[in-house]
RNA sequence: CGGGGCGUAGCGCAGUCCGGUUAGCGCACCUGCCUUGGGAGCAGGGGGUCGGAGGUUCAAAUCCUCUCGCCCCGACCA
């Protein structure tokens, strides 16, 4: 608890560690690149859970659980699918002391069983949609690894949907993403730029991949989200026909979509700072902190009152820490909670007690608020509710100050190479040059963003005719 | 897989080059006193197969060989 965290300024990664396991969010598991989701860091899963949860159910979605171990056979029957995820698969070859007949894949991700199931409880157009959504784990082997950005095994939910049509499709994928926009803007405080994947950088075996992309404090682009229209791949692979109104048997049309405990790294990266966790209050499970202060047994008697009559009110609408510990000093106990980014704390002391009042203090701007005992609630919802809109606010003012327009490649470059940050250029659409870029530079195209204006322009690689920029950063 | 770094108490490290008392320090932990508006202080205390195996030696944390693991940077990726 002694140690520092490092300055995001000295050592961002190291900053980054330091915050996950100070903050004991997570630690590193005895197997490389797996780690463990400590109690403070899965609480954060749980409200990610909670609340994503309740958007898809609200949108027609259901649960399911599907299994994690997946037959050989399956994972080659979509062609770009196997090419896409063989090298970072795990493989079960020895069950009860035998070889098995036939390996069994941990899955990387779940269409392949999935779809085989779908084959056999599709039949005609009445069974569709199926809205399957799972929580669950999923595992590739990763080469290196970061906690919460990037281990071999990770928890995510995966969406998994069947349609009659493209169209129908389609729409669900932006539905979701629109869902992933909103989450993460209302609820994560992360501002994010909703559009559409390149073809290199999409998903393997989808049609097309959309995503919402993020900034990180260091100005590298992190995705967070992603959903895939499949088009028909799937089904056909899998052998999923329906027979449409006229009768006519037809491949069922497909869509998946997730997010992943990345989110944790994201929500990290995006607000804390170098005091340690800063956590948007609506995914704090105990948004509030409690730290009574008193000088001998007189005034502890009387703080301690007070504290606890406000520790009552309180804790009716809010999950509360009451910190009464007595063997830590009060300045032990804000620096504890600050680098645990607890949002609110309730300083209590003689002054106060005498005063009728109580101190408020925020954890993403330190700012002391002397407020009068009876506006308690009202003074707390608010600083929570404010302190939400600020970090959004914040992160978006941060993101907009670091994206450049640019329009000359050697400007590009040197700008990716100074200052990093988004660049939104012009892009012709090949692939050469969007390698180009990549090698020379090592950003790549985020996405292609949607609300994007359309614009005549060139190329900033080749100069050819181009109708709208694209987002190129360094990414995670 | 390539490059770099590192394994000594729960954590962080010194000691290793140049072998030699009982392996040491800071933090954390336990007991007591004292303290409490920004990471207190004093006193006492517990805790070690020095990553593992083999070798050299009168003697190995230290030298030699082999081996296991982790972290960081790259190629790959949500």
């Amino acid at each position: 608890m002694a140690e520092k965290v490092t300055p995001r300024d000295v050592d961002y990664s190291k900053w980054y560690t330091d915050v996950v396991l100070q903050a004991k969010l997570a630690d590193y598991a005895p197997v490389k690149g797996a780690m463990v989701i400590r109690p403070n860091g899965y609480a954060i899963w749980e409200a990610i859970q909670a609340n994503l949860d309740k958007m898809f159910k609200d949108s027609g979605h259901v649960n399911a659980y599907f299994p994690l171990l997946i037959p050989e056979s399956f994972m080659h029957k979509e062609a770009e699918h196997v090419e896409g995820f063989s090298p970072e698969c795990a493989v079960v070859t020895i069950g009860g002391g035998q070889e098995l007949e036939e390996p069994l894949y941990i899955r990387p991700t779940s269409e392949t069983v999935i779809w085989s199931m779908y084959k056999k409880w599709i039949m005609s157009y009445r069974d569709l949609p199926i809205l399957i959504n799972q929580w669950a784990n999923v595992l590739r082997w990763e080469m290196r690894t970061r906690l919460f950005l990037r281990t071999s095994e990770f928890l995510w939910q995966e969406g998994h949907t069947a349609h009659a049509s493209y169209e129908e499709a389609e729409e669900e994928t932006v539905k979701i993403l629109n869902i992933y926009k909103t989450f993460a803007e209302d609820f994560l405080a992360i501002p994010v730029i909703a559009g559409k994947k390149s073809e290199s950088e999409k998903f393997a075996g989808a049609m097309h991949t959309y995503c919402i992309e993020a900034m990180m404090q260091d100005k590298k682009g992190l995705q967070a989200g992603t959903s895939h229209n499949l088009g028909q791949n799937f089904a056909k692979a899998f052998e999923v026909q329906f027979q449409d109104k006229q009768g006519e048997l037809n491949h069922v049309w497909a869509t998946s979509w997730g997010v992943s405990t990345r989110l944790i790294g994201a929500l990290i990266m995006a607000h804390s700072d170098d005091r340690g966790l800063v956590l948007p209050p609506k995914l704090a499970q105990r948004p509030v902190v409690i730290v009574p202060i008193w000088r001998g047994d007189d005034e502890k008697k009387k703080v301690l009152e007070f504290a606890d009559q406000v520790h009552s009110e309180l804790k009716q609408k809010y999950n509360v820490i009451f910190d009464d510990r007595e063997q830590y000093k009060p300045g032990f106990k804000f620096s504890d909670w600050e680098l645990q980014g607890i949002p609110l704390r309730i300083e209590i002391g003689p002054k106060d007690v005498a005063k009728e009042q109580l101190v408020l203090v925020r954890r993403d701007n330190l700012q002391k608020q002397f407020i009068n005992r009876q506006e308690l609630l009202v003074k707390v919802d608010e600083a929570l509710s404010d302190m939400q809109i600020d970090l959004l606010e914040k992160a978006r003012q941060f993101r907009d100050d670091n994206t450049h327009v640019k329009d000359d490649y050697k400007e590009f470059q040197a700008t990716l190479d100074q200052s990093g940050g988004f660049i939104k250029s012009h892009w012709c659409g090949s692939a050469e040059c969007e390698a180009r870029v990549k090698d020379d530079t090592k950003a790549t195209i985020r996405c292609i963003p949607f609300d994007e204006p359309q614009e005549k322009g060139h190329c900033v690689v080749c100069g050819k005719e181009s109708s709208q920029r694209v987002i190129f950063a360094r990414a995670y």
